[in-house]
DNA sequence: GTCGTCATGTAACGTGTTACATGATTTC
DNA sequence: GAAATCATGTAACACGTTACATGACGAC
């Protein structure tokens, strides 16, 4: 974000402040860059540091930051599913109960976590500096992953009385 | 999905039951099964037709089945995020405040198409034959979707009054 | 006549993770 | 003394999609 960047300092920024909805590795970020710089989209500029291995220091060109900009515009591709927590309970029939309420209880707790990591973050962004913009998107790309986890904790009480409920109606 | 499937079988399966929160292709599925073959995991029966092309069945042996089910009991792996339209809005700085507002509109309107096929789908299960448990077990992944997409589309809302605020703050 | 469905599969390509390799410095 | 951090990168592997190929049938 902002400012010219290694290919380490990307991995740095993805983790702490998109890994919420994006992940990259280093083992693409690398290869990206050279990629990138091939095609004059970014130049590098090679820091010397002491005791240190050189920083290879990247920055956007005009042209890729007129692509940049028109990838944002486009339409973003849908997402593509890949749940595994629901395949498994899709199959809970293959299961104790006991072992979907498991899994349920489990993605709870983890939910609760994640909570809490939301609520650090949003106070983090207040304490940071930027711009109001800035912060706006930030908390907006912040605020979906909150409203998913409120979702998702949601369902997990549900799921629980919904498999408790149907316990009963055997038993009897 | 209990007894023997063909290859083609298996992806219509995912498309109209689980394509919600998991996808297969085919050029994933035909290997896939060769591989399971291969390991004893299950066993291939020709079925001959007339004027259509023979159908390579397959069938889970009872070593698949215990594979699976020890599968089934195993924690889940964590989601990897890779949300696109959430990472544009993340860098809503780079564009006009309408360019962010046309995705979120987009995600809307895509949202309720989503909702009313999901109140469709719960209907369809109904309708269907089936045991109460598979019943129960295939409601609930639906109702995971239901919630999650319950709060996109509470997202959507936040978001846009979100940026009125600060296009409304900016002009005063 | 063209398109979609049934049914299989391969091959090319693209994407993504992990492990390995280097090597000094700092922290526990 | 071990482990993490800084900083780069490559290579092997695994994962996934798409396009292609075949060929008959039925619907529009």
């Amino acid at each position: 974000m902002s400012g010219p960047k290694s290919g380490y300092d990307l991995k740095k920024d993805f983790e702490e402040q998109i890994s919420h909805f994006w992940t990259e590795s280093l083992g693409q970020i690398y290869p990206a860059l050279k990629k990138l710089e091939k095609e004059n989209l970014v130049t590098q500029k090679v820091v010397r540091q002491e005791a240190r291995p050189d920083r290879k220091v990247y920055t956007v060109t005009p042209s890729g930051q007129q692509l940049f900009r028109d990838w944002l515009e486009q339409p973003a591709a849908p997402i593509k599913w890949r749940n595994e927590l629901l395949l498994k309970v899709f199959f809970g029939t293959e299961m104790s109960t006991d072992a979907v309420l498991n899994h349920i209880v489990q993605l709870e707790s983890e939910q609760k976590g994640v909570r809490q990591l939301y609520q650090y973050c949003e106070d983090e962004i207040d304490r940071r500096p930027g711009s109001p913009e800035r912060k706006l998107y930030w908390k907006l790309a912040l605020a979906s992953g909150r409203h998913i986890n409120k979702a998702r904790l949601a369902w997990c009480r549900e799921a629980k009385a919904a498999i408790h409920d149907y316990i009963e109606n055997q038993t009897e």
